[in-house]
DNA sequence: GTCCACGCGTATAACGTTCTACGAGATCGT
DNA sequence: ACGATCTCGTAGAACGTTATACGCGTGGAC
């Protein structure tokens, strides 16, 4: 609307109806007095810039408090901003996977931007497409359910590294916990507890990409109660990892003749949502059915509900998730998986069964 | 977490494409055989496209699978794409919004990303600039703890709805549930319960802006506790509300000689880490004391916990924040605000004192 | 027949960065 | 003394859109 003068006395007692009118490198140059290209490198700390220069520029850069339009960057350069994919913002592990991430990437300079997709693989697509739209440097998706295939597309476009989905890839990096592993350990636990009866929680889908976390903890459920001579045991119930799916769980297991004595929920959330029905209904737990859930969420360590758990350390995947990104932006293409022993924390919930 | 293995599957074939090369408007009206202006009119749905044109675009564009650069956008035009803040994300209050705030965004082909802030001042502010960085058209800002001024700065360069914090502003909008209104209903309840010694949990913070939730539930309580002619019992723990606060109030608490009879924990989270304290201490709820939270979200549903609550109709915040800003996108100046009537779900943790 | 409005397209200048050239001095080896 | 080299700085062309300003037929009103 008007035109600016650097000599404005007042900051402004009017409405700024020119929307969005900040500093631009151009402004920062003319207060410095020098060009927009020398103006740049003292931003991008580029080669041939002398002391006083630098000095002058970022001078004039506090001055006007400069910040660079990543949408302007995003058209040559890089956005320096990272793009997170979260499809179940619900679960607390995957804030705690953030509190991992963010600290590495504040360290680095990089802006981190969260886009929620809803659970379908749709959802997530278009989310991720989103990202791209926008220019990010690199992107971090977790536990994406999107066929392996689209994931390799993606890591065409740019860098990718997967979070909570192992299985590495030709494209990208991945930063998992070893399901299977874990999945053993609740097994191991509830033997040795003297359980026989273990039923497990799994996931409704048809996707059989073994690379799912879902079809990992089933898997390691089966090959353990195989390796206890358990075969003719093993009691999978697909419904979802989710409150609404142990609910259905608990609906299922309640119809029957008897309950099984112990629960591997395969994910903390569900086993809520089974505890609540059971609860409900007067089976005692641990008394008449151990229950064991998966993720070590901070609700689960609530004194009423003490809910034995696996441990994923959320926070180290979430930091060598980052780490990896970055190496990928800095070059590396050759593609790596990390991969961490979860552990199993021994709760309330699950005890011997009733002689 | 144990240490961690990697293994480096096979290195890639080959560097797939240059770094985002994906099509561009231009490549569209190569094949369309027209302007690439004609082809941004048809994007844009602008004025002057014949309907022989527009299905040939149309058709390029499917063909390419064309996808709109939002930085190039960023440049002129809008992004389209709306940011929210979040600054507790573990809250699971703000997801409920969120499923409000969604499909109203989705419905008018706005992207949506969130920024997570860690809970300061200045993180909170730093996230926002990130937005504004990336010419975001319009923010959702979800009950922002900064200076007014600040909100204010930032309404006058681009559209902001602020949720969950009251109170109205001059250069945007706000939508949230009347939180003296809602403090009041706990205070009420416990009283028509026959309680008298009632305390209070509260935030510790140096920021006295009333429009602050905390500031506005405690001002709910105090005022309440005047109405029933209980002044001399009001007792407010100012804290924080998170489960460490609510763990420490609980610590404070038990300091004293004497219990109050019931606590009004100001938020839900705090609940849950008094009760968690008071459990663990075989403190009987709400036998010895009553409990209440703020939030209604689905973990204090659950059986075992069963949190007498306040619900702020958190979708409907969301959705109704959505529609406000969509609306200030398209030119609405005045400000509006919103204010919801919240409502008392009464649960297993309150009860008449012990006489 | 002229005039003018209208419908439909195109040409082109922004927008704010980045980055490749390139030039002007200063420094240096011989 | 004289290129060669290095240091520090500038010019200017992208990048992919949007939006303004035109141009050019058509056809209706007079």
């Amino acid at each position: 609307m008007s035109e600016q003068t650097e000599t404005d006395p007042e900051p402004t007692a009017e409405v700024p109806s020119p929307l969005l009118r900040r500093a631009t490198l151009r402004d920062v140059a003319t207060r410095a007095g020098v060009s927009t290209a020398a103006a740049s490198k003292v931003l991008r700390g580029a080669y041939g810039v002398s002391p006083a220069m630098r000095e002058r520029v970022q001078e004039a850069m506090a001055a006007l408090s400069y910040r660079p339009n990543a949408s302007a960057r995003g058209m040559r350069g890089k956005t320096f901003t990272i793009g997170v994919l979260i499809s179940d913002i619900q679960n607390q592990f995957y804030d705690q996977v953030m509190s991992g991430v963010a600290p590495v990437f504040a360290e680095a300079e990089y802006a981190v931007l969260i886009a929620q997709a809803a659970p379908s693989v749709e959802s997530e697509l278009a989310m991720v497409e989103t990202m791209i739209d926008h220019r990010m440097d690199g992107l971090v998706l977790m536990t994406p359910t999107m066929p392996r295939a689209e994931i390799e597309r993606f890591a065409s476009l740019l860098p990718v590294v997967v979070v909570a989905r192992g299985g590495g890839g030709a494209g990208f990096d991945t930063v998992s916990a070893d399901d299977e592993v874990g999945s053993a350990l609740i097994v191991d636990h509830l033997v040795g507890l003297g359980h026989r009866s273990i039923a497990h929680i799994s996931v409704d889908s048809p996707d059989d990409d073994p690379t799912l976390p879902f079809r990992a903890r089933t898997r390691g459920y089966e090959d353990a109660m195989r390796r206890h001579g358990l075969e003719e045991r093993i009691d999978v119930i697909s419904t979802g990892w989710t409150q609404a799916g142990g609910v259905s769980a608990a609906a299922r297991l309640l119809e029957r003749d008897a309950l099984p004595t112990a629960i591997h929920a395969g994910a903390d959330v569900a086993a809520l949502g089974l505890l609540g029905v059971l609860w409900d209904r007067g089976v005692e737990v641990p008394g008449d059915v151990s229950v064991a859930g998966y993720d070590n969420s901070p609700i689960g360590m609530l004194a009423p509900i003490s809910l034995t758990s696996v441990d994923q350390g959320a926070d180290v995947l979430g930091r060598r998730a980052a780490e990896l990104l970055l190496e990928r932006i800095g070059g590396r293409t050759e593609p790596r998986s990390v991969r961490i022993r979860p552990t199993l924390v021994t709760r309330g919930t699950t005890a011997p069964p009733r002689a």
